[in-house]
DNA sequence: GCCCTCATAATATGATCAGATTCTCGGAGG
DNA sequence: CCTCCGAGAATCTGATCATATTATGAGGGC
């Protein structure tokens, strides 16, 4: 179970931005990446070069690698983005979930529920994306799933500041609506609480978010 | 204007899988690659990683990168995506299209019918993704449009195969409409345009594609 | 005399390659 | 059917070359 040096690097790298260990617009090196995490620099390049293709990282002029800055327009395609892939995702899922992953869900509801009652925000981040792609996960999709990856690989980020600037006071935890509809196995609601979900997270930043 | 190593490989590579040269199913290797095009196997890697990432190759195992097979799942994924983003990326380039821009896109809706025409498949292909691109690169789009682009690269591949079974003789230019729509500037009609274009060619595809 | 500007040098970073090493797959032998 | 090689492919490194960015300093204008 050893796993190529790349595709550490590429996690590491990944998550970083996902929860925000990284802001929009700051510069990576691939020699600096590379020494800081102890390869070479070819597998770092290799990482780079996923994390570019995804949208994670974008190359500025023909030297400096950074975290996208997000503007107004992009951040309404991201809006419209989720809002269709990921209820679909839901409602796909709905369909293939059992009650073992059903409890699983509402375990890490509890985590998600814990951090925001600790004002924790990395953690809040961590559980809400592992309840997502829990979720997600079990669309068995090939092509939706990546694509909603990429999406929150955009949204961290962003999201990140919003939660650094307010905490986590004002976030509100829409999971139980979800996990409710999976027990009674209705995707449309579940697709909807997902949309909700989706939804209320982007009023937060829409709101407290001022576009230079 | 010297473009490097790896980003004529990409090229290279993704127009392999964008217009079928590359069948689904079919494996390639690194080494084979860098001694076909001539360069290091360096470079090479990192086209790979990137093409991964977007989809358009996929890691078989630890060893052997292939083109993705299609089953009727991922298809019907790839139907759903396609009709959300495309159209909307219609829409966006609707508003911000010059008068310009609509003659070079009728232009090349010119050079699509006659590949139709002449039935010529590997030509028809190239025009058809020359035309959609052309448009929706008018969208101004940092998030949608490269999600078209992975969203081709998975149907490139398959398209191919009914285009090679079949020949040009279905295929029906919806363009035209797309283009008056434009000229009048009704993003709607425009955005339906293009989603009927999408439809029609999935129902191509469905029918004529039996689901191993 | 001071500050700005531009040319040039120094440094940092990226790109590519060839080779050493590690790993995987497939087949031969038990 | 399982285990153990061997061929070939992939991974990773360090070196080398090319290029972008930054630092430096001379010259000229105010």
């Amino acid at each position: 179970m050893k796993l190529p040096a790349h595709e550490l690097v590429y996690r590491k790298i990944r998550d970083k931005v996902l929860f925000g260990d990284l802001s929009p617009g700051q510069a990576v090196t691939i020699q600096g990446l590379a020494e800081e995490i102890g390869v070479s620099m070819t597998p770092v390049r290799e990482a780079i070069r996923r994390l570019t293709a995804a949208g994670a990282l974008e190359f500025m002029g023909n030297r400096r690698v950074t975290v996208p800055q997000m503007d107004e327009n992009s951040f309404a395609e991201l809006v419209f983005a989720r809002e269709a892939v990921e209820p679909q995702l839901a409602r796909q899922a709905c369909m293939r979930v059992n009650s073992q992953v059903i409890s699983q869900l509402r375990a890490i509801d509890q985590e998600v529920n814990q951090a925001i009652e600790a004002g924790d925000v990395p953690e809040y981040m961590y559980q809400n994306y592992r309840f997502h792609f829990m979720l997600y996960r079990h669309a068995d999709s090939a092509i939706l799933e990546p694509m909603a990856q990429t999406l929150w690989l955009r949204y961290g980020p962003l999201y990140r500041i919003i939660c650094g600037k307010w905490g986590t006071a004002n976030m509100v935890d829409l999971h139980a609506e979800t996990v409710s509809a999976l027990e009674k196995g209705d995707a449309e609601a579940t697709a909807k609480a997902i949309l909700l979900d989706v939804q209320q997270g982007f009023e937060i930043i829409r709101n407290s978010f001022q576009w230079s």
